[in-house]
DNA sequence: CTAGTTGCAAAGAGTTTGCATGGCG
DNA sequence: CGCCATGCAAACTCTTTGCAACTAG
C-alpha cells in the first residue's frame, strides 16, 4: 500500500499541521479545502491513511458521534496526556514530568497501563474558568 | 417533562444496572431486550433521558463513531475516574484518593479543571497485561 | 381523562464503497 | 506505462423523528 504524494494528500497535510490545536471533522475539513479541488471522499481517504501512520489522532469528543481528527505534531505531542477544553474546544498539553508521574502512579497503584496517544482528559481550560 | 415509571423504562433500568461494568451499544441492548418487548426506538429514548438524568453514560471507545451507554452506579462511581481497558472491555475505578491528587495536580499544575464525570482513560488492564 | 410513551417505518447524518477516470512515479 | 488515488453517486450504519395507538397516573 504505497503512498502517493498527491495535492490532495499534500493539501491535506499542510491545512492540517497549521490547526494542530484543534479537532475538526472530515466535513468540516471538506469544506474548508473544497476551494482548493479535493472531494470529501478525498479527505476521508486521506484521513484515513494519515491515521494508520500515526499522523492523525481520531477522537469523538466523549459520546458524539461526530468524528474529529487531529494532527499529531510528533515533535511536541510525543509522551505528553492531552486535556481537551469542552468549552472552547482547543488542546492542551499536560506537563511531561506530571504525566510520567500521573501514568507511572497508576501503573503501580491500579496496575493498569495507560495509553498516553489515547486517553484524552476532558474538563476546562485556564481561559474558559475565568 | 415527567417521567412516567413504563415497563419499558424499568426493564431497561435492570437490564443496565446488572451491567455497571460493560459498555453497551443501543441495538445490543435493543437485542437482547427485544425478546421482552421493547422496540429499539424505545431503547434509544429511554437512553437518552436517562443520560440526561444523569442514570447513565454516554461513551464511543475512542474515536469509533459506535456509542456506548453504560449505567453509573452512583455508589460506586461517585468521584472516581475511570479506566477502560481496551482489550477486554472492561471498566475500572482509579482509586479514590489518587483520583484526588491527580485532579488537584493538574489543576494547580496546568490550570486545568477536570470533569471526573466525563473522562475515560484507555489502557489495559491488569488481566490483559499477562 | 389527558399527557407522556410506544412501535413502526420513514427520514437523516455522517461515513464508506464501486467504478470509471486521472495522475504520480 | 502500471497502479494507486480521485470524484461522484449510490449504499450503509446507526440514530432520530412523525404519527397513530396505547397506557400510566
Amino acid at each position: 500500500m504505497p503512498n502517493y504524494n498527491t495535492k490532495q494528500r499534500r493539501v491535506l497535510l499542510d491545512y492540517l499541521s497549521s490547526h494542530t490545536d484543534e479537532q475538526l471533522s472530515a466535513g468540516i475539513i471538506a469544506n474548508d479545502l473544497k476551494a482548493r479541488g479535493i472531494s470529501l471522499s478525498a479527505v476521508y481517504r486521506n484521513l484515513a491513511t494519515l491515521e494508520a501512520e500515526g499522523k492523525v489522532r481520531r477522537n469523538t469528543k466523549g459520546g458524539s458521534r461526530q468524528v474529529f481528527y487531529q494532527y499529531i505534531d510528533n515533535d511536541h505531542c510525543k509522551g505528553h496526556l492531552h486535556l481537551y477544553c469542552k468549552k472552547c474546544g482547543k488542546t492542551f498539553h499536560m506537563h511531561l514530568d506530571e504525566t510520567e508521574r500521573f501514568v507511572n502512579s497508576i501503573a503501580k497503584n491500579d496496575d493498569f497501563q495507560i495509553d498516553k496517544a489515547n486517553t484524552i482528559l476532558y474538563g476546562m481550560c485556564k481561559m474558559c474558568q475565568g
